[in-house]
DNA sequence: CAGTGGTCTAGACCACACT
DNA sequence: GTGTGGTCTAGACCACTGC
């Protein structure tokens, strides 16, 4: 009961909560109910209560366990789906949006070609070129929140479009999470990257920041994506994120663009 | 009345309009409410009956006048926001964006210095190389929505950060809206180059979209940035949207990013 | 047909800004 | 205090999916 001041598990915790008497922050910390249901199913999504690709129960069913209305509950899913984190669909349920089954193969590669027409080049070849263990440089550790000298595995590939060596990935992972995960795996795997972190690791990427600029290529990246020296290439600097806002990947993409570019929409 | 089915101005039409006889659409056209008072909202917009930085009348009002429960004009308003199209502000009201008043300076600008600290830098130089009128190539046309031979004007300009020179724009206008605009009128103008086309011109731009690749500039470019030649640059081709979706700019700008990068977030 | 999300309403109350 | 947007509820009905 949302009016109650006794807060337990799965119940929304009462707006009514005094601030900590001896607290520095000013904030009044009025929290709207509908943003403690969020909190709720988004602490069920991250312990994997309902996994990727699952329905979450229903919106009246969710509101008569968190004791409150279904427009609260909506209220609170419709935000969850804004951000991509669920996935509405009507007349069948709300599913946890997922890597795998979905239709936008490769949801966080803005790299289009020129002609606008994704299916005119069909699926993309992989090429493993480098798996392996190393230790983090002060430098990918804090990209990842870990310390300087903790395992991580390091991964190079090349994506080719229609036979054509187009982009030259470097990805490192924090060894923990991603044990286990070997150049064999990834070969087998056919499918986005992401979606097999989701099913062999658990591991679900939820949002991402790129940092893009402009370089030249030294000659082994020359020579992995078979162009001249002097071509010009995009650098796309890429942190993952999971629920939590935890960093869990960091990714170095060279994208070759005189066929393809990169494409984005501003609000 | 939105169940009555005489449609008037400013009335939203009935849902149960029927789809005509012999249509070879295959959608059944239900419209939800909110949508058609949303749509009404859009053309108050476009017809300017709020201007930018103007507040738009209370919901209340707005439901009183569209016949329709606050609720409604609410979930229509929301829509209108999550577009930023309209800023809501609790305790003041609802107010047309605009990109004169808004505290981000350059709404549509991802290119950020890579200390993260846009503030250190200070406001950007801004120098017009060039102003002139001429006539739209088939390129140009087809991008802005004209004919070929269609009269356009084009501003060349360079902004510079920290005394650096660090963007080299090529800007194409049709030349209907912007009869008028001169490079005394841009140079004297102190501001977002959006916010004067706005408060001059009535045009607000909305939406655009980029295409971003990496190329090497010509000597002339090099010249007007002050680089050394084979420095790799970011090209980014944007074309901004006004209401309707109307095409309105095309700009091809020249990022050096040696101490700048550009910055996006996917979700 | 039942179950799900989606729309719409009417009313109560809360948080915030201004005066 | 008044007026604004923001939250929450309860109930009715609509549209879509699948049995």
């Amino acid at each position: 009961m949302p009016q109650m001041p006794a807060p337990s598990n799965d119940t929304p915790i009462d707006a009514a909560d005094l601030s900590d008497s001896a607290s520095t922050q000013a904030t009044p910390a009025f929290r709207p109910l509908y943003q403690q249901i969020k909190g709720l199913i988004l602490n069920s999504l991250r312990l994997s209560e309902w996994k990727p690709g699952e329905a979450i129960p229903s919106e009246m069913e969710l509101a008569g366990r968190y004791r409150v209305s279904q427009g609260t509950v909506r209220k609170a899913i419709d935000e969850l789906a804004a951000e991509n984190l669920l996935v509405r669909r009507q007349g069948k349920g709300t599913f946890v949006a997922t890597h795998a089954e979905q239709h936008v193969q490769y949801r966080f590669l803005k790299l289009m070609p020129d002609s606008g027409d994704l299916s005119s080049e069909g699926p993309a070849q992989r090429l493993i070129i480098d798996c392996k263990r190393l230790r983090a440089s002060a430098e990918i550790a804090r990209a990842l929140g870990l310390r300087t000298g903790d395992p991580v595995l390091q991964v190079r590939r090349v994506l080719s479009f229609a036979d054509k060596p187009t982009i030259l990935e470097d990805i490192w992972l924090p060894g923990g999470p991603f044990k286990g995960l070997t150049a064999e795996r990834l070969s087998n795997y056919s499918g986005p990257m992401y979606a097999l972190f989701e099913i062999e690791f658990g591991v679900q990427m939820v949002r991402a920041e790129e940092k893009i600029r402009a370089l030249l290529p030294d000659a082994e990246q020359c020579q992995l994506l078979k162009i001249e020296p002097n071509t010009p290439l995009l650098s796309v600097e890429r942190i993952a994120y999971t629920y939590n806002n935890a960093p869990m990947e960091l990714r170095r993409g060279l994208y070759v663009t005189d066929t393809h570019h990169y494409r984005n929409e501003l609000n």
